[in-house]
RNA sequence: UGGGAUGUAGCCAAGUCGGUAAGGCACCAGACUUUGACUCUGGCAUGCGUAGGUUCGAGUCCUGCCAUCCCAGCCA
């Protein structure tokens, strides 16, 4: 499926304004972690230079070293690595044209469209005007070019104080667009710069860094989110003024909004300080590394972003499409396992004692080219407390006094006693009969049952730990009968992270850190970054569907 | 009340020159099932923000109106 940026580069390519080239760029600031709407972005860009066998270059928007910090490049890189996308030897930085930018912005003094201004942060708010009245003209504005010149060096030397000066574009102060009323291009900061140290103490802004820094890369198609559509005649005006014969092209987009998430990097980094989740790349954030922590796929991430869309309508895509394409992913890649969560054990009464048997098990049965495992049955063996009710309603196909159960790859069971604790009255175990007969494999079809359980045998079973993540946010309507507080405007979800201590097969033991599996019935998990033999951690990535709607 | 943009189903999103509303997610119903999963089948906009107009014919063209979002950083 096309979007209205191919239909826009198609006519480029035909009316020949690029050549046959087609080069985009991924700028992010190294000011924060990269997450899922950085992730459309990337897949936009990188997809955009694939499709058309053009380029891709990523390239890191550096001009306000106060934010920015070398820590954010590495984890970028990373990510955008992880993403599956390659940016050769193409990596590049602002701050890598400084001394260029520096120039032209001399050229733009020259022209007498650039000058230096005295005024101090807060009268140039004033003189800017409002959404409705225009602004005032700077009494700096018509300084000569040689005054201009001198100031402007001697600003870069060092000369001046911090926010004591500026150099303004000289365009138009009663323009209705705001950012065409003589913008601030470069301003004073004695502030060491993570790339370029101390050699700089002007930085320019971002409207005039980011215009030229695609200009000297060759980009044809600038793309970047709906709220710099006003800045487009400011990134043209810069291009023009410098005269650049074939400047880049902005395009604009909507930005990724997922629901139950957010998105902005303020809140993120809230999230972080007040430890609502244990780091950036806790696997409830919608971090690329969050995301990966938690088991997500970079494939699954692309097909996202793929089905998605792209459009210029704001829009907040439901997670469960997120979700949807992980469980697509996974479906016929990683092997079904069987995992209790909340174990209740039964002992079956007619099993003999130490008797074991391994049991052939599919590793996937709708891909068989994964292979088989052998799974140990024996007399005790653990099944869900979800899966047993003393007093089932109507349609409930699992296992309840008297009824009969399939249990995965073994034996029909059928529950003939509930064992209490005499004080509490809490289920401590059931005794449950098998008959030998229903052996799976054995194309016992004498009678059907409705239920199929998973289960693992107590006395094989390894203990892991599990933890359940469910989305870190709510949407007004799921608020019902939800445990949430108030966070900034939003319902941060109080029962976000689940920890169980739970029974899994023996094979799972020697599952490897970041490996995936389906536990069956349950859903996807993946070996957390932390799991050693002696210590399972599973980390729930998605729960798998269900129809199953009590009462 | 200045400027820029956007309105197609619960959520995304296709809709060339105007020719009689793709697809996905979600949801509902049924079939199948040794995962209440998967898979399969069917359902899901006389309707495209709204009111007019042009036309044999309008989501597509014209006019008016309404709603929502963005912009007054020496952030990006």
């Amino acid at each position: 499926m096309g979007n209205f940026i191919h239909a826009i580069i198609d006519k480029d390519l035909k009316d020949n304004v690029y050549g046959n080239r087609v080069h985009t760029r991924f700028p992010p600031e190294p000011n924060g972690y990269l997450h899922i709407g950085h992730a459309k972005s990337i897949c936009l860009n990188f997809g955009i230079a694939a499709k058309y066998k053009g380029l891709c270059n990523l390239r890191f928007d550096d001009t306000n070293p106060v934010k920015e910090d070398t820590e954010y490049i590495e984890s970028i890189k990373r990510d955008v690595k992880w993403l599956g996308f390659d940016w050769e030897d193409r990596l590049f930085y602002a701050s890598d044209y400084f001394e260029q930018l520096y120039e032209f912005a001399v050229k733009l003094i020259k022209k007498g469209k650039a000058y230096v201004c005295d005024l101090s942060a807060e009268e140039i708010r004033q003189y800017r005007g409002t959404l409705t009245e225009p602004g005032k003209e700077s009494p700096y504005r018509n300084r000569s070019v040689e005054e201009n010149l001198d100031l402007f060096r001697r600003m870069r030397a060092g000369e001046f104080p911090d926010g004591s000066r500026v150099l303004r574009a000289k365009i138009d102060m009663s323009s209705p667009n705001i950012n065409m009323r003589d913008p601030v291009l470069y301003r004073i900061a004695h502030v060491p710069h993570h790339r370029t140290g101390d050699k700089w103490c002007i930085y320019p802004m971002y409207d005039y860094a980011h215009p030229i820094s695609d200009a000297l890369e060759n980009i044809t198609h600038s793309i970047c989110t709906l709220e710099f559509e006003d800045h487009r005649p400011l990134y043209e005006w810069v291009l023009r003024e410098l005269e650049f014969p074939t400047p880049p092209k902005q395009i604009e987009f909507a930005r990724l909004e997922l629901t139950n998430t957010v998105m902005s990097k303020r809140k993120l980094r809230k999230l972080v300080e007040e430890k609502y989740v244990d780091g950036w790349d806790d696997p409830r954030m919608p971090t690329i590394s969050g995301l990966r922590r938690r088991g997500y796929t970079p494939e699954s991430i692309r097909d996202f972003c793929e089905r998605i869309g792209v459009a210029k309508r704001i829009s907040k895509v439901d997670v469960a499409l997120l979700e949807h394409c992980l469980r697509e992913d996974l479906k016929l890649k990683e092997p079904r396992m069987m995992a209790v969560l909340r174990p209740l054990k039964v002992v079956i009464t007619n099993y003999p004692e130490g008797q074991v048997e391994y049991l052939e098990v599919e590793n996937n049965q709708e891909n068989p080219e994964m292979g088989k495992r052998l799974v140990p049955f024996s007399r005790e063996i653990y099944i869900e407390r979800d899966d047993f009710m003393e007093n089932p309603p109507k349609k409930f196909f699992r296992l309840s006094p008297g009824k009969e159960v399939r249990l995965k790859n073994a034996y029909y069971i059928k529950c003939e006693e509930v064992v209490k604790d005499e004080k509490t009255g809490e289920i401590i175990e059931l005794h449950c009969t098998y008959d030998p007969e229903t052996k799976s494999g054995t194309g016992f079809s004498g009678r059907k049952v409705k239920g199929t359980l998973h289960w693992v045998s107590a006395a094989h079973a390894v203990k892991a730990t599990v933890r359940l993540y469910d989305h870190l946010f709510l949407e007004e309507d799921q608020l019902e009968g939800a445990d949430y507080i108030e966070w900034e405007g939003m319902y941060l979800n109080k029962n976000s992270l689940e920890v169980l201590e739970s029974y899994v097969e023996p094979a799972l033991a020697e599952a490897k850190p970041e490996s995936r599996f389906q536990f069956l019935r349950h859903g996807y998990f993946c070996t957390d970054i932390s799991s050693t033999p002696d210590n399972l951690v599973f980390n729930r990535i998605v729960s798998l569907k269900s129809s199953y709607k009590p009462e």
